[in-house]
DNA sequence: AAGTCGGACAACCGCGACACG
DNA sequence: GCGTGTCGCGGTTGTCCGACT
């Protein structure tokens, strides 16, 4: 017995949208919304879709704001950090970018992003296979540093940090299946890039209750179960970004903080990260 | 000019999570 | 507690189009 379809397909249109169903689909939401069903919604506006099609189309490409075009270097640095710590949450990693969708982030990273980074990667480590069962992680040039996946991802060397400040106990923050998360910091090989972060997993229940204070060099980030940064030596930059929490909220609507924040040397983030992943530890849960 | 190839992007599919009766 | 309907997500496929031969 499998799951009855969304909509019957024999009488739907499939394939590219036409400009006249874009017009209807746009027009329709905008002056009624969705109406929180979208399966209903193509009906009602007189459109032979599937609802999930409307949805889709909606959000990736009607909806106000929406960003096309080229992604600037920010942008692209975000991704990076951001896939390196949380894996492809394409979702999360869009709400950190305004006015881009997940599904043009996923695919900007699966045509162009992951073959430049694979460039970033030492030749040698490319090589190097996984076997872990997880289907994205097969395709990828590198293992996922989340801790979904025990393993660093190839190309990023491990800072050295005491174990006691790396792993975040179920009964403090909450876990996913039994899994306490450890918390990851890398530094690109061969590059001035630090990279840190959690992932929600390691750190929230699936309500959403850990509250956490952010890395923020003395700025208070409030509650978010996710936390991620990247520092550039070479600008003397910190980027601090909050990944949301379990409900896809998030506080800023750049959902970013302590961005561009100037530090002197790598070592100095390295030292900030550990004592924050410190205090994170005693604020959550 | 025609055919082929590959990149970019849009759209679809299947599944898990969630809400609600 | 269970069944059903819907939503949202991530992976995959399809299509278009420009570059190349």
């Amino acid at each position: 017995m499998g799951k009855a379809p969304c909509c019957d397909k024999a009488n739907v249109k499939r394939g590219p949208w036409s400009p006249e169903e874009d017009a209807k689909l746009k027009d329709y939401i905008e002056k009624h919304g969705t109406g929180g069903n979208w399966i209903a919604l193509p009906q009602k506006a007189g459109l032979r879709r599937c609802g999930k099609s409307c949805r889709l189309r909606w959000l990736n490409y009607l909806r106000p704001n929406i960003k096309h075009g080229e992604f600037s270097d920010e942008e692209d640095r975000i991704i990076y950090s951001l896939f390196a710590s949380i894996g492809s949450r394409w979702s999360i990693i869009a709400a950190q970018l305004p006015g881009r969708t997940d599904n043009d982030i996923k695919n900007y990273w699966n045509t162009k992003l992951k073959k430049k980074f694979m460039k970033m990667v030492p030749s040698s480590q490319n090589q190097k296979k996984t076997h872990q069962s997880s289907t994205y992680q097969s395709t990828l040039p590198f293992q996922i540093s989340s801790p979904l996946y025990s393993s660093p991802f190839t190309g990023y060397e491990p800072i050295s940090i005491p174990s006691n400040l790396l792993n975040c106990s179920s009964n403090i923050c909450g876990s996913q299946e039994g899994y306490a998360g450890p918390m990851h910091q890398y530094q690109v090989k061969d590059s001035n890039i630090l990279m840190f972060g959690g992932d929600q997993a390691s750190c929230s229940s699936s309500d959403g209750s850990c509250s956490n204070n952010q890395i923020s060099h003395g700025r208070e980030m409030g509650q978010s179960c996710l936390y991620n940064g990247v520092f550039d030596e070479e600008n003397h930059k910190l980027m601090v970004s909050s990944g949301g929490n379990v409900d896809g909220y998030y506080e800023k609507p750049n959902g970013f903080y302590g961005e561009t924040e100037d530090y002197n040397s790598l070592e100095e983030i390295k030292q900030l990260v550990s004592t924050n992943i410190c205090n994170n530890f005693n604020y959550c849960g």
